[in-house]
DNA sequence: GCTATTATATACATGCATGTATGTATGCGT
DNA sequence: ACGCATACATACATGCATGTATATAATAGC
């Protein structure tokens, strides 16, 4: 039996997107699509991008490399998607944390916990990294996952306008700011995965508060 | 012809160690075994331990892998040599700015100065990431990779003691200060790695001074 | 309920990096 | 100057993950 129509190769966006009739069948293949994808992302913060196997990612969301392929191009394509997924989901749970407090000092508050909170968040330090790592090492995905972290950290800095102002603290953008303590953050964390111990939750909270508020405070 | 002996494989430290006799061939092979090092070094940086290919190494030690083999036993092999070595120098250098100094003042400034150019060290980050997710992702080598990091980590501790005296700063041991600081300083500089221009050379000082002098400060 | 379509599994081919075994050249002792 | 050992190169074998092509199971339309 020929196939006369070679399967065309689908493009990016019909891979991305339902193939069409949005019935039962459709919530079936977006349900594998999401376990998939939450696999991966287990996968990849467990061995890193470049150690994770597709095998694995499939067995881990309970299939076979067949049903990776049929929803995922390649490990790049998987890597990207759950990238934008990642991201919209937390720029959604930082705006939602935006609009709902209305005085500062909860805003305040809400943010030095933001950030406390990024300092446990083992999985998110690890796949932010590998990221991170990505964008340097491969020059043409670059300016992808830099959109995507920017999006993401412009969001920070929003917030903390609306804590600190328009104006920088002392010389320092809010995006720098942003910047500098989620770094600051995720490192601490990195720190205690590779060496529990090293520091404590209190040193945690203490040098975490220390830099927030000096930051803070400087604008005032 | 046979071979009557099995050529046994040579123990860990036969390899890292000269084989005996001192002579002109030895200063040869420790070339080659540092030619090879340092372009592990810009292999494993540029494109992460995963990714890394033996045959690149060597290649750009200008040698093939007949030349790796004979040097070292496997990837992870001269991972750890380059482990050691680099820990090792970088040590000799900080002990030797510890005991230079003997003023107060030139003690902290040098040392805000050292955490400053943490942050231009683009192979160092790289490096440091590579070894820390090794280690987070590899219990068997936890041990070995921590313990190396952990001298490292008291040298700067050790400085910072010397600078703000033993008592640790408002409930901060200078272990989590020193950790604290390189951690800024790290993620700061992936940061702009990342996405070039979006933190300031001056807001780098400004960031990273704003931190060192809270550090220091919150101790007198 | 039967057929068409879609979703997943199985089986196979390919490529590529590792590691090993052997070959060649360079230096060292006598 | 000759022979041995050492440094490195080349060639080959293996393993393993990817990707593709085909087979089976599940769902939708009629």
């Amino acid at each position: 039996m020929e196939r006369p129509v070679k399967a065309a190769k689908t493009g990016l966006i019909l891979r991305t997107a339902p193939r069409r009739g949005g019935s039962r069948q459709q919530a079936r293949t977006d349900a594998t699509r999401k376990k998939l994808l939450t696999a991966a992302e287990r996968i990849f913060a467990r061995t890193g991008y470049e150690a994770a196997r597709l095998e694995d990612i499939a067995a881990m969301a309970g299939y076979t490399r067949g049903a990776f392929y049929a929803n995922f191009d390649s490990k790049e394509d998987i890597f990207f998607a759950l990238l934008e997924a990642w991201i919209s989901e937390k720029i959604l749970a930082l705006t939602s944390l935006l609009t709902q407090l209305d005085s500062r000092e909860a805003r305040v508050s809400a943010l030095r916990q933001h950030y406390l909170e990024m300092a446990y968040d083992r999985r998110m330090v690890l796949l932010s990294l590998e990221y991170k790592l990505f964008a340097v090492r491969h020059p043409e995905a670059h300016a992808r996952i830099r959109a995507r972290q920017e999006r993401l950290k412009e969001c920070g800095a929003e917030i903390l306008r609306l804590v600190s102002g328009p104006r920088s603290h002392v010389g320092i953008s809010n995006r720098a700011a942003a910047t500098a303590l989620g770094g600051l953050s995720h490192s601490l964390l990195l720190e205690r995965l590779v060496n529990p111990g090293s520091v404590s939750d209190k040193e945690i909270r203490i040098l975490l508060g220390l830099f927030f508020d000096g930051l803070i405070a400087a604008k005032d």
